[in-house]
RNA sequence: GCCCAGAUAGCUCAGUCGGUAGAGCAGCGGAUUGAAAAUCCGCGUGUCGGUGGUUCGAUUCCGCCUCUGGGCA
């Protein structure tokens, strides 16, 4: 394996010209992307998500595009393994592997590793929301408490999906997290670039959030969540349909309120989204900021230039 | 033109029996180890529409004005 080439990483929030620099990149240099993003993963859920079209596609193949099904699950241990295989493969076909997203714990995943921690499974986790239902959470935090004070601490009583995770953890292994996490991942053995993308005044990002809601909207956005929604197999708990935009659509699809309303609380869910995507990338290590409302060239520029 | 009801945070609204005010949403900051576009935590000064009056003191009571709903003409 040849481990002297380069790796990059473009990371921004949402609506930040991510996938254009992407591309931009590809007619530049010998590389191939990979998509980091949590809901790209979905087949059938391509304008709530924007997803490249297929014209882009041809153009501009990503990896790890469209891999499971709305009903399926996926996580950043499967993220992480799927990406390493990918770089490898890329970096033996003597190309540069580009990774492009907004999903942070996978880029996480991949720079730190994971500790060695049982995978999810699907009926301790339900045995464990059906005692939630009947004790609450905050028992469930009790519970914990008992098991893995470390943990205990670090996580919020009001947080049931960390509580859960904790004490599957427990229930699966006979270990406490606190003791798994003790063996740190290994960390990405791969040189790398990595910049991040974003428009340098909110406001101007907010805008954008707005447009591309807007302009979803007006692809059929709605008629692909109808599509969705008719599926017997697809419930509004299901991690995809609780998606940025999905989970309102499907909301508005129920009459929880007017398409107004959704429209509000899709474009602040994505702005929502987005500052939490800037939380993760503040205070990033190693990270070369980009604007998004630079000249394409410039920021091309900018990563080429690192690069040689 | 007349009558009634409103006018308080970016939005929707609560409240102060007169002692300058607080919720939800939005927004902002933060956390983040197999659900992460998820989940969770923290942050509330705003000429209380304007202007006169009563009062030790008015966002609160009274008058007038402006604007917005609704009704009558």
């Amino acid at each position: 394996m040849n481990r002297s080439l380069p790796v990059v990483f473009i990371m921004g929030p949402t609506a930040s010209g991510k996938t254009a620099l992407a591309m931009e990149l590809l007619q530049h240099l010998p590389a191939e992307l990979i998509s980091v993003d949590s809901a790209l993963i979905y087949r059938g859920m391509d304008i709530g998500t924007a997803k490249p079209t297929a014209e882009e596609l041809q153009q501009a193949p990503h990896h790890l595009l469209d891999i499971r099904e709305p009903e399926q699950s996926y996580s950043a241990a499967d993220f992480r393994d799927d990406a390493m295989r990918l770089i490898s493969d890329i970096q033996q076909r003597g190309k540069v592997a580009v990774l492009v997203g907004g999903t942070m714990l996978y880029f996480k995943a991949l720079l730190e590793g994971i500790s060695p921690l049982p995978a999810a499974d699907s009926t301790v986790r339900a045995l464990l929301e059906a005692e939630a239902a009947n004790a609450g959470w905050p028992a469930m935090h009790q519970q914990l408490a008992g098991i893995d004070p470390v943990a205990a601490a670090r996580i919020h009583p009001n947080d049931p999906q960390r509580i859960n995770r904790a004490l599957e953890v427990y229930r699966l292994t006979g270990k406490t997290m606190t003791e798994l996490t003790l063996q740190k991942g290994e960390p990405f053995p791969f040189k790398v670039h990595q910049f991040a993308i974003a428009p340098t005044d909110r406001a101007l990002l907010h805008q954008r959030i707005a447009d591309r809601f807007e302009q979803m909207l007006a692809n059929g956005f709605e008629q692909e969540v109808a599509g969705l929604k008719s599926r017997q197999q697809l419930h509004a708990d299901l991690p995809a349909m609780r998606c940025v935009g999905y989970r309102q659509v499907w909301q508005y699809l129920d009459g929880e309120y007017s398409y107004p309303e959704m429209v509000a609380r899709g474009i602040a869910a994505t702005r929502q989204l987005a500052k939490r995507q800037l939380t993760w990338l503040r205070g990033w290590p190693q990270v070369t900021w980009l604007k998004s409302e630079a000249e394409p060239a410039e920021n091309l520029q900018a990563v080429l230039s690192s690069l040689s």
